[in-house]
DNA sequence: CGGAATATTGAGGGTCATCAAATGTCGTGG
DNA sequence: CCACGACATTTGATGACCCTCAATATTCCG
């Protein structure tokens, strides 16, 4: 059913891992970070320190969580390396994921009103995060003080994204919210100094589906459609994008169009599979 | 009751800046708010003010918008009186809602990191907004900066309510929205001090729709039927919550469940209904 | 009174959830 | 090393839910 995983483009997934653990290993010993350093990592302006102040760092593997909910707020964390999920889980125990946070985001903020987390951390790879004591923040100097200052900006940044998520989740098609998905994983990665072209899903089916919004089967479909159209290639978790332009135009293609417009796109950027257009629906040949 | 409906034309610029220049020269009437009353109203610790400064208020007529996406943020608001809505625009021109804040809420906060607006605010009803310069605030004294501090604080607050409004797009079916939107309107009428019981919808029924990820007609059609199985009484606008329990059962039934389950709890908290249970399905009588 | 906006209600079809089964992957222990 | 089980993923069949289109009713306002 998949055409070649890899033939195409000679991408090396587990010579990328290999430099990727390199890379965290040889920061190893970096278990601090001062005020500058973390500015450049959130992208803030950067603020002079001459306390010369570091912050620690603390380290979490995969599969372990980093708060949960209801726990008192402590810290706020800036996210150095790895990728984590924060989630929401109802009283029937059902999850509900919000983000995917990754390397130059802010981890915890949402917690700071109640005094408590309003939602749960969990490390999917191996993370490094450098840990912002909240409220001894304004005390220990005007360095921390400015600090403080761009990390509830940062809050207003995320609540901005966070409204971009609701339009996403609000009204568009599953194959746009997959689209956008990887578009949107695809500028995280470049911003972070990675290929945008090909990486590594390090989530489940089940939990892109619930981040978009959908179950983990029209996911794993959707992707295996994008795969079929060829505007991607897909095996497992490696992902490479062959497509960018025609997943960018998926992504505003939203469900309150007309029926089967949105195929027209895909066979439109895609010619040559428009007889096997998404989901193998060949309702018609587009001449 | 009222609601003068929303003529949306132009903003009238200038006849603000006229009322915020009486506003500024003349105290006399209501039109300024000290430190300690906006803490009250938006839900802060009270700040003591030796300087008793003061912050002048701006009307807004229903229809009015009071801010745009990529307009300079100059100021952010606490409402005083009154309902708003806020919304992204896409390219296509499609409106997304993001919310309907009111008194006690906090307007504007998502431009803070960027220095524009984020999305979009337009009066529903006649408005009475404070104004808080977001500039000059730091710089005011120490009342203004405790106060810049909670406002921040509470940006926080709204990210952890963006949260649970991503939560209910993503898994709930149309009846639990509906559903949801009913019961978090009638807390937040009841914390302004107004009737839970009874009251008006000031928004149409095609932005409930967009606020709940539906079409118009399908916020309809749901308003109805919860109407016919006796949970509520909808007359146009006009609300009247007969079983808050029923609906608050209702909030937490995603369309993950089997296909009818949610129509048993329908039939479950209203026996006398059970044979035309929402939307008029009668698959089936429950026993 | 009449036109525009809003709301209600109906019919029909598409998308996506659900149920089901097979395959692939990985960690653990025989 | 391979067997085994737990989990993740893929794929198919079915139909419920909700979107679309359409017509009508109601309200609002000039």
């Amino acid at each position: 059913m998949n055409t070649t995983t890899t033939s195409h483009g000679p991408v090396d997934f587990a010579a990328a891992r290999q430099r990727a653990a390199r890379a965290r290993s040889g920061a190893r010993d970096m278990l601090s970070s001062s005020i500058p350093e973390i500015c450049k990592l959130l992208g803030f302006p950067e603020i002079h320190d001459e306390q010369e102040l570091k912050f620690q760092r603390r380290r979490v593997k995969a599969g372990q969580w980093v708060y949960a909910t209801g726990e008192s707020l402590e810290a706020v964390f800036a996210i150095h390396a790895g990728t984590l999920k924060t989630m929401l889980i109802d009283a029937a125990g059902n999850e509900q994921i919000l983000g995917f946070p990754q390397k130059g985001d802010l981890l915890g903020m949402d917690g700071v009103f109640s005094g408590r987390h309003a939602s749960q951390a969990v490390a999917l790879t191996d993370c490094e995060l450098v840990v912002l004591p909240f409220h001894d923040l304004a005390s220990m100097g005007p360095a921390t003080m400015a600090l403080e200052n761009w990390l509830y900006r940062a809050t207003s940044r995320e609540l901005a994204r966070e409204h971009a998520l609701v339009g996403l989740l609000g009204t568009l098609s599953a194959d746009a919210r997959v689209a956008r998905f990887l578009v949107g994983l695809s500028e995280r990665f470049a911003e972070a100094g990675y290929s945008p072209k090909a990486f590594h899903l390090c989530m489940t089916r089940k939990d892109i589906g619930s981040y978009l919004g959908l179950t983990l089967e029209t996911a794993s479909r959707t992707l295996s459609a994008l795969h079929s159209a060829g505007l991607i290639s897909v095996d497992q978790r490696d992902v490479e994008i062959k497509d960018i332009a025609a997943l960018r135009s998926l992504q505003r293609i939203g469900n309150t169009e007309h029926g089967s417009a949105r195929r027209n796109v895909i066979a439109g950027a895609h010619a040559k599979v428009a007889a096997t257009s998404l989901h193998a629906t060949p309702h018609y040949a587009a001449a």
